[in-house]
DNA sequence: TTGTCTTTTGACAACGTTGTCACGCTGCCT
DNA sequence: AGGCAGCGTGACAACGTTGTCAAAAGACAA
C-alpha cells in the first residue's frame, strides 16, 4: 500500500479509500490509485484490515462438519457458501468425524483465526465451552442436532416425526415385526429417530420387540454386518427402518446378499443418489440439506448484522419418498 | 495478550513466548502467564502473528474446487484436509462451478486473506494470473486438470489411457457400435477422456462413428436426455461409454427407462457409491480420489517448507472394476 | 478581495502480535 | 576482584492496515 501510495503520489490514506471504495476522494486521485495499484499488482491484505477496522470482521466464517466428504455435509457445506459468496465471505471447513476433542480443535482453529461466526454440526454435547466466542461477538449457529447447554440458534429437521410417518407408512402396509437399525446412539439426531421408532410403535400399540432393534451401527459396514445377522435369526423382520443413508446402503446391501431385497420391505431416512435406480427403489424421508444450510447461513448472517432477538429453532420439515422398496407386503 | 501479561505480571514478550512454545522461558513465569491466559479466557489471535512474523504464515490454505458437494471434489477436500490437520494447517475451500471468473474471484479472495497455499482444480484455461501470487510465496499445487500456461506441480489421473482400458473391454466383449459420453468439452479433463476414446477405436481399427459420440453433457439431466435419444435412433449402439459419474448415472436412467440396461453394455468413468448394487452392476474405470488429494497436498507442504526442485507432474492410475454392467454382449 | 462553508487530503496513532536487541543477573574462569 | 559468557527478560519498533482529526484546497456569497 505504501508503495501504491509512493506511485501515485498520494498518501497511503487515500489508497486506502479507493481499495475500500470510501466516498470523497477526487475521481483524478481514484484513477491514479487504481492505475498505480495495478501496475505493482496489489493485494489488499484483508488480514492486516480486520486487524485494523473498528467492527474485527474478517469476512471469513467456519463450518464444523461431521465429515466433508459425507454427502449430506458436503450439501450443507455448498448451501452455506452459496449464502456466503453473495456477502463476500469465505468459508473455512472442517471435518470432526464425531470427535468431541477434534469439535474443540476446529473450533479454537477458527477462533484464532477471528472467523467472524460458526455453523457447528455439533458431535458433542456440552457447548458451554462457545461462552468465550459468544462474548467476543462471533456468531452461532447449530445444524442437524441440538447444541448442548448452550442457548444458541438451532435448524434442525424433525427426526422423530419423519421417523414415525415412515413407520406408519410400513405399518400400514400391514407390518408389525419392524426392525429399527440406528447410528451411533450419542448422535442426538440417531437418539431422536430412536424415538420416534419407540414413539410410534406404542401409538398403533405394536409390541416393542428389543430383538429387532439395532444401534450404533455406525458406516455402511457395520450396517451390512447387523442386517444379514437379523434376517437369519428369528424372529425375522418383515420390514427394516434404516436411521441413515449410510445404514440404508448397507441394509440394502446385506438383503442382495441374501436374495430378501424384493421380500423384505425398507424405509430409509435421508435421501441419496441412485436410491430410485435401485430394484426396487428405496422408498425415504428425506431431509433439505440444502433448506437447512441455507436457514443456518441466513440466520448466523442476520446475527452478524445486528439481530439480538432471542434465539430462534427452526425445524425443517421432511418428505416420504415411495419408490417401491416401502410398500413390499409382509 | 496485554491483559495476560498485566495479570502474569510480565511483558507482553513473555507471554508471546509462552504461547509459541519457544524455549528460555523459566518454568515459574511460564506457569503464571498460563494461568492468566486460562483465567481471561485468552485466544491467540493468529491474523495479527502471521502479520507481524517474519514467515508470514497464516497456517491457511485455499482449495478451489469444481463444486464442493461433488462426490469426487469432496473426497479430494477431505484428503487435503487430514494432510493440512496434522500440521495445524486450516482449508478455506470454494466451488468455482465450472466458471472461469468464480475461480479468480476465490483465488483473490484467498490471497487477500494471505493463504499459505493454493490446492487448484482448475475451471480455466489461462493460470499465468498467478504469477504475482507465486511471487509472494504462496505454492500451487494443480489437481485433475492440467495448469494452463503457468509451470507448477500437478496431480493427474492417467484419463486417457483409463478410457482406452475401458473401450478395450467392450471391445474385447465383442462390440463394435461404441457410443460416447462426454462432459463440456472445456474440460480438460473430458477431452482428454474423449481421445482416449478416438485413440483406442483407431488402434483397434474400428471406424468412428461421429452419430454415436455426444459431448458437452454436463449432468445428470443432459447425460439422461442424449442417451435417450442415442438409444431410440438408428444405428443403435450397442454399447455405452461415460465420461464421468453423473454421466453414467444418466445414461443408466435413460437405460432403465427404455429397458435396456440389462442388454446395453455400460462402462463409466469414476466409481460412485452403490454401483455395485445396480441391476447389472456397473463396469467402471475408478479414479482414486484420496490418493490424488493427499498426494497434491504432501507436494504442496513440501514446497512450503522449501523444496525448490522443478515442477513435479504425478500421475495416479485407474483400476477398472467389473461388476457386470460392462460385460454384457452385444 | 475576504470570509465562511464544504470537500478533499494527509499525519499519526492504533489494532495484536513478534523480531531485535539490550539489559540485568548468575556463575565460572582468570 | 574483574571479566566474560549464558540465560531470562523486557523495551521498542514494525507488520499492513484504518479511524480520527486537523489541515489544505476549493466553492461560493458578500
Amino acid at each position: 500500500m505504501r508503495e501504491v501510495a509512493a506511485l501515485a503520489k498520494v498518501s497511503i490514506k487515500t489508497v486506502s479509500r479507493v481499495v475500500n471504495g470510501e466516498t470523497g476522494v477526487s475521481p483524478r486521485l481514484a484513477r491514479r490509485v487504481t492505475a498505480a495499484s495495478e501496475r505493482l499488482d496489489y493485494r489488499h491484505n484483508l488480514t492486516a484490515s480486520s486487524l485494523r477496522r473498528s467492527d474485527g470482521r474478517s469476512a471469513t466464517i467456519g463450518v464444523v462438519l461431521e465429515d466433508v466428504s459425507n454427502p449430506f455435509a458436503s450439501a450443507l457445506h455448498r448451501s452455506i457458501e452459496d449464502v456466503a459468496v453473495r456477502r463476500g465471505v469465505l468459508v473455512l471447513a472442517g471435518s470432526s468425524d464425531e470427535d468431541e476433542a477434534r469439535e474443540r480443535e476446529l473450533i479454537s482453529a477458527f477462533a484464532s483465526r477471528r472467523v467472524d461466526g460458526l455453523i457447528i454440526q455439533p458431535a458433542s454435547h456440552d457447548h458451554s465451552y462457545l461462552l468465550a466466542e459468544r462474548k467476543v461477538g462471533t456468531a452461532i449457529v447449530f445444524v442437524d442436532r441440538p447444541a448442548g447447554f448452550f442457548d444458541a440458534d438451532t435448524v434442525l429437521t424433525d427426526n422423530a416425526a419423519g421417523v414415525r410417518r415412515g413407520i406408519r407408512h410400513l405399518i400400514a402396509q400391514g407390518h408389525r415385526r419392524i426392525a429399527y437399525l440406528g447410528d451411533l446412539h450419542t448422535i442426538a439426531t440417531a437418539a431422536e429417530r430412536h424415538r420416534g421408532y419407540v414413539q410410534e410403535l406404542a401409538a398403533q400399540k405394536i409390541q416393542l420387540d428389543e430383538r429387532l432393534v439395532r444401534l450404533d451401527l455406525h458406516g455402511i459396514e457395520k450396517a451390512e454386518a447387523a442386517v444379514a445377522e437379523l434376517l437369519t435369526a428369528s424372529p425375522r423382520p418383515t420390514a427394516l427402518f434404516a436411521g441413515q443413508n449410510l445404514i440404508t446402503i448397507g441394509a440394502f446391501r446385506a438383503m442382495r446378499h441374501l436374495g430378501l431385497h424384493k421380500r423384505t420391505a425398507l424405509v430409509g431416512f435421508d435421501d441419496f443418489l441412485l436410491a430410485d435406480l435401485l430394484e426396487p427403489g428405496i422408498t425415504v424421508i428425506a431431509q433439505d440439506p440444502a433448506a437447512i444450510g441455507r436457514t443456518a447461513a441466513e440466520m448466523l448472517f442476520r446475527r452478524l448484522d445486528g439481530d439480538r432477538s432471542p434465539s430462534e429453532h427452526h425445524t425443517v420439515v421432511t418428505q416420504m419418498i415411495t419408490r417401491g422398496s416401502g410398500e413390499i407386503r409382509p
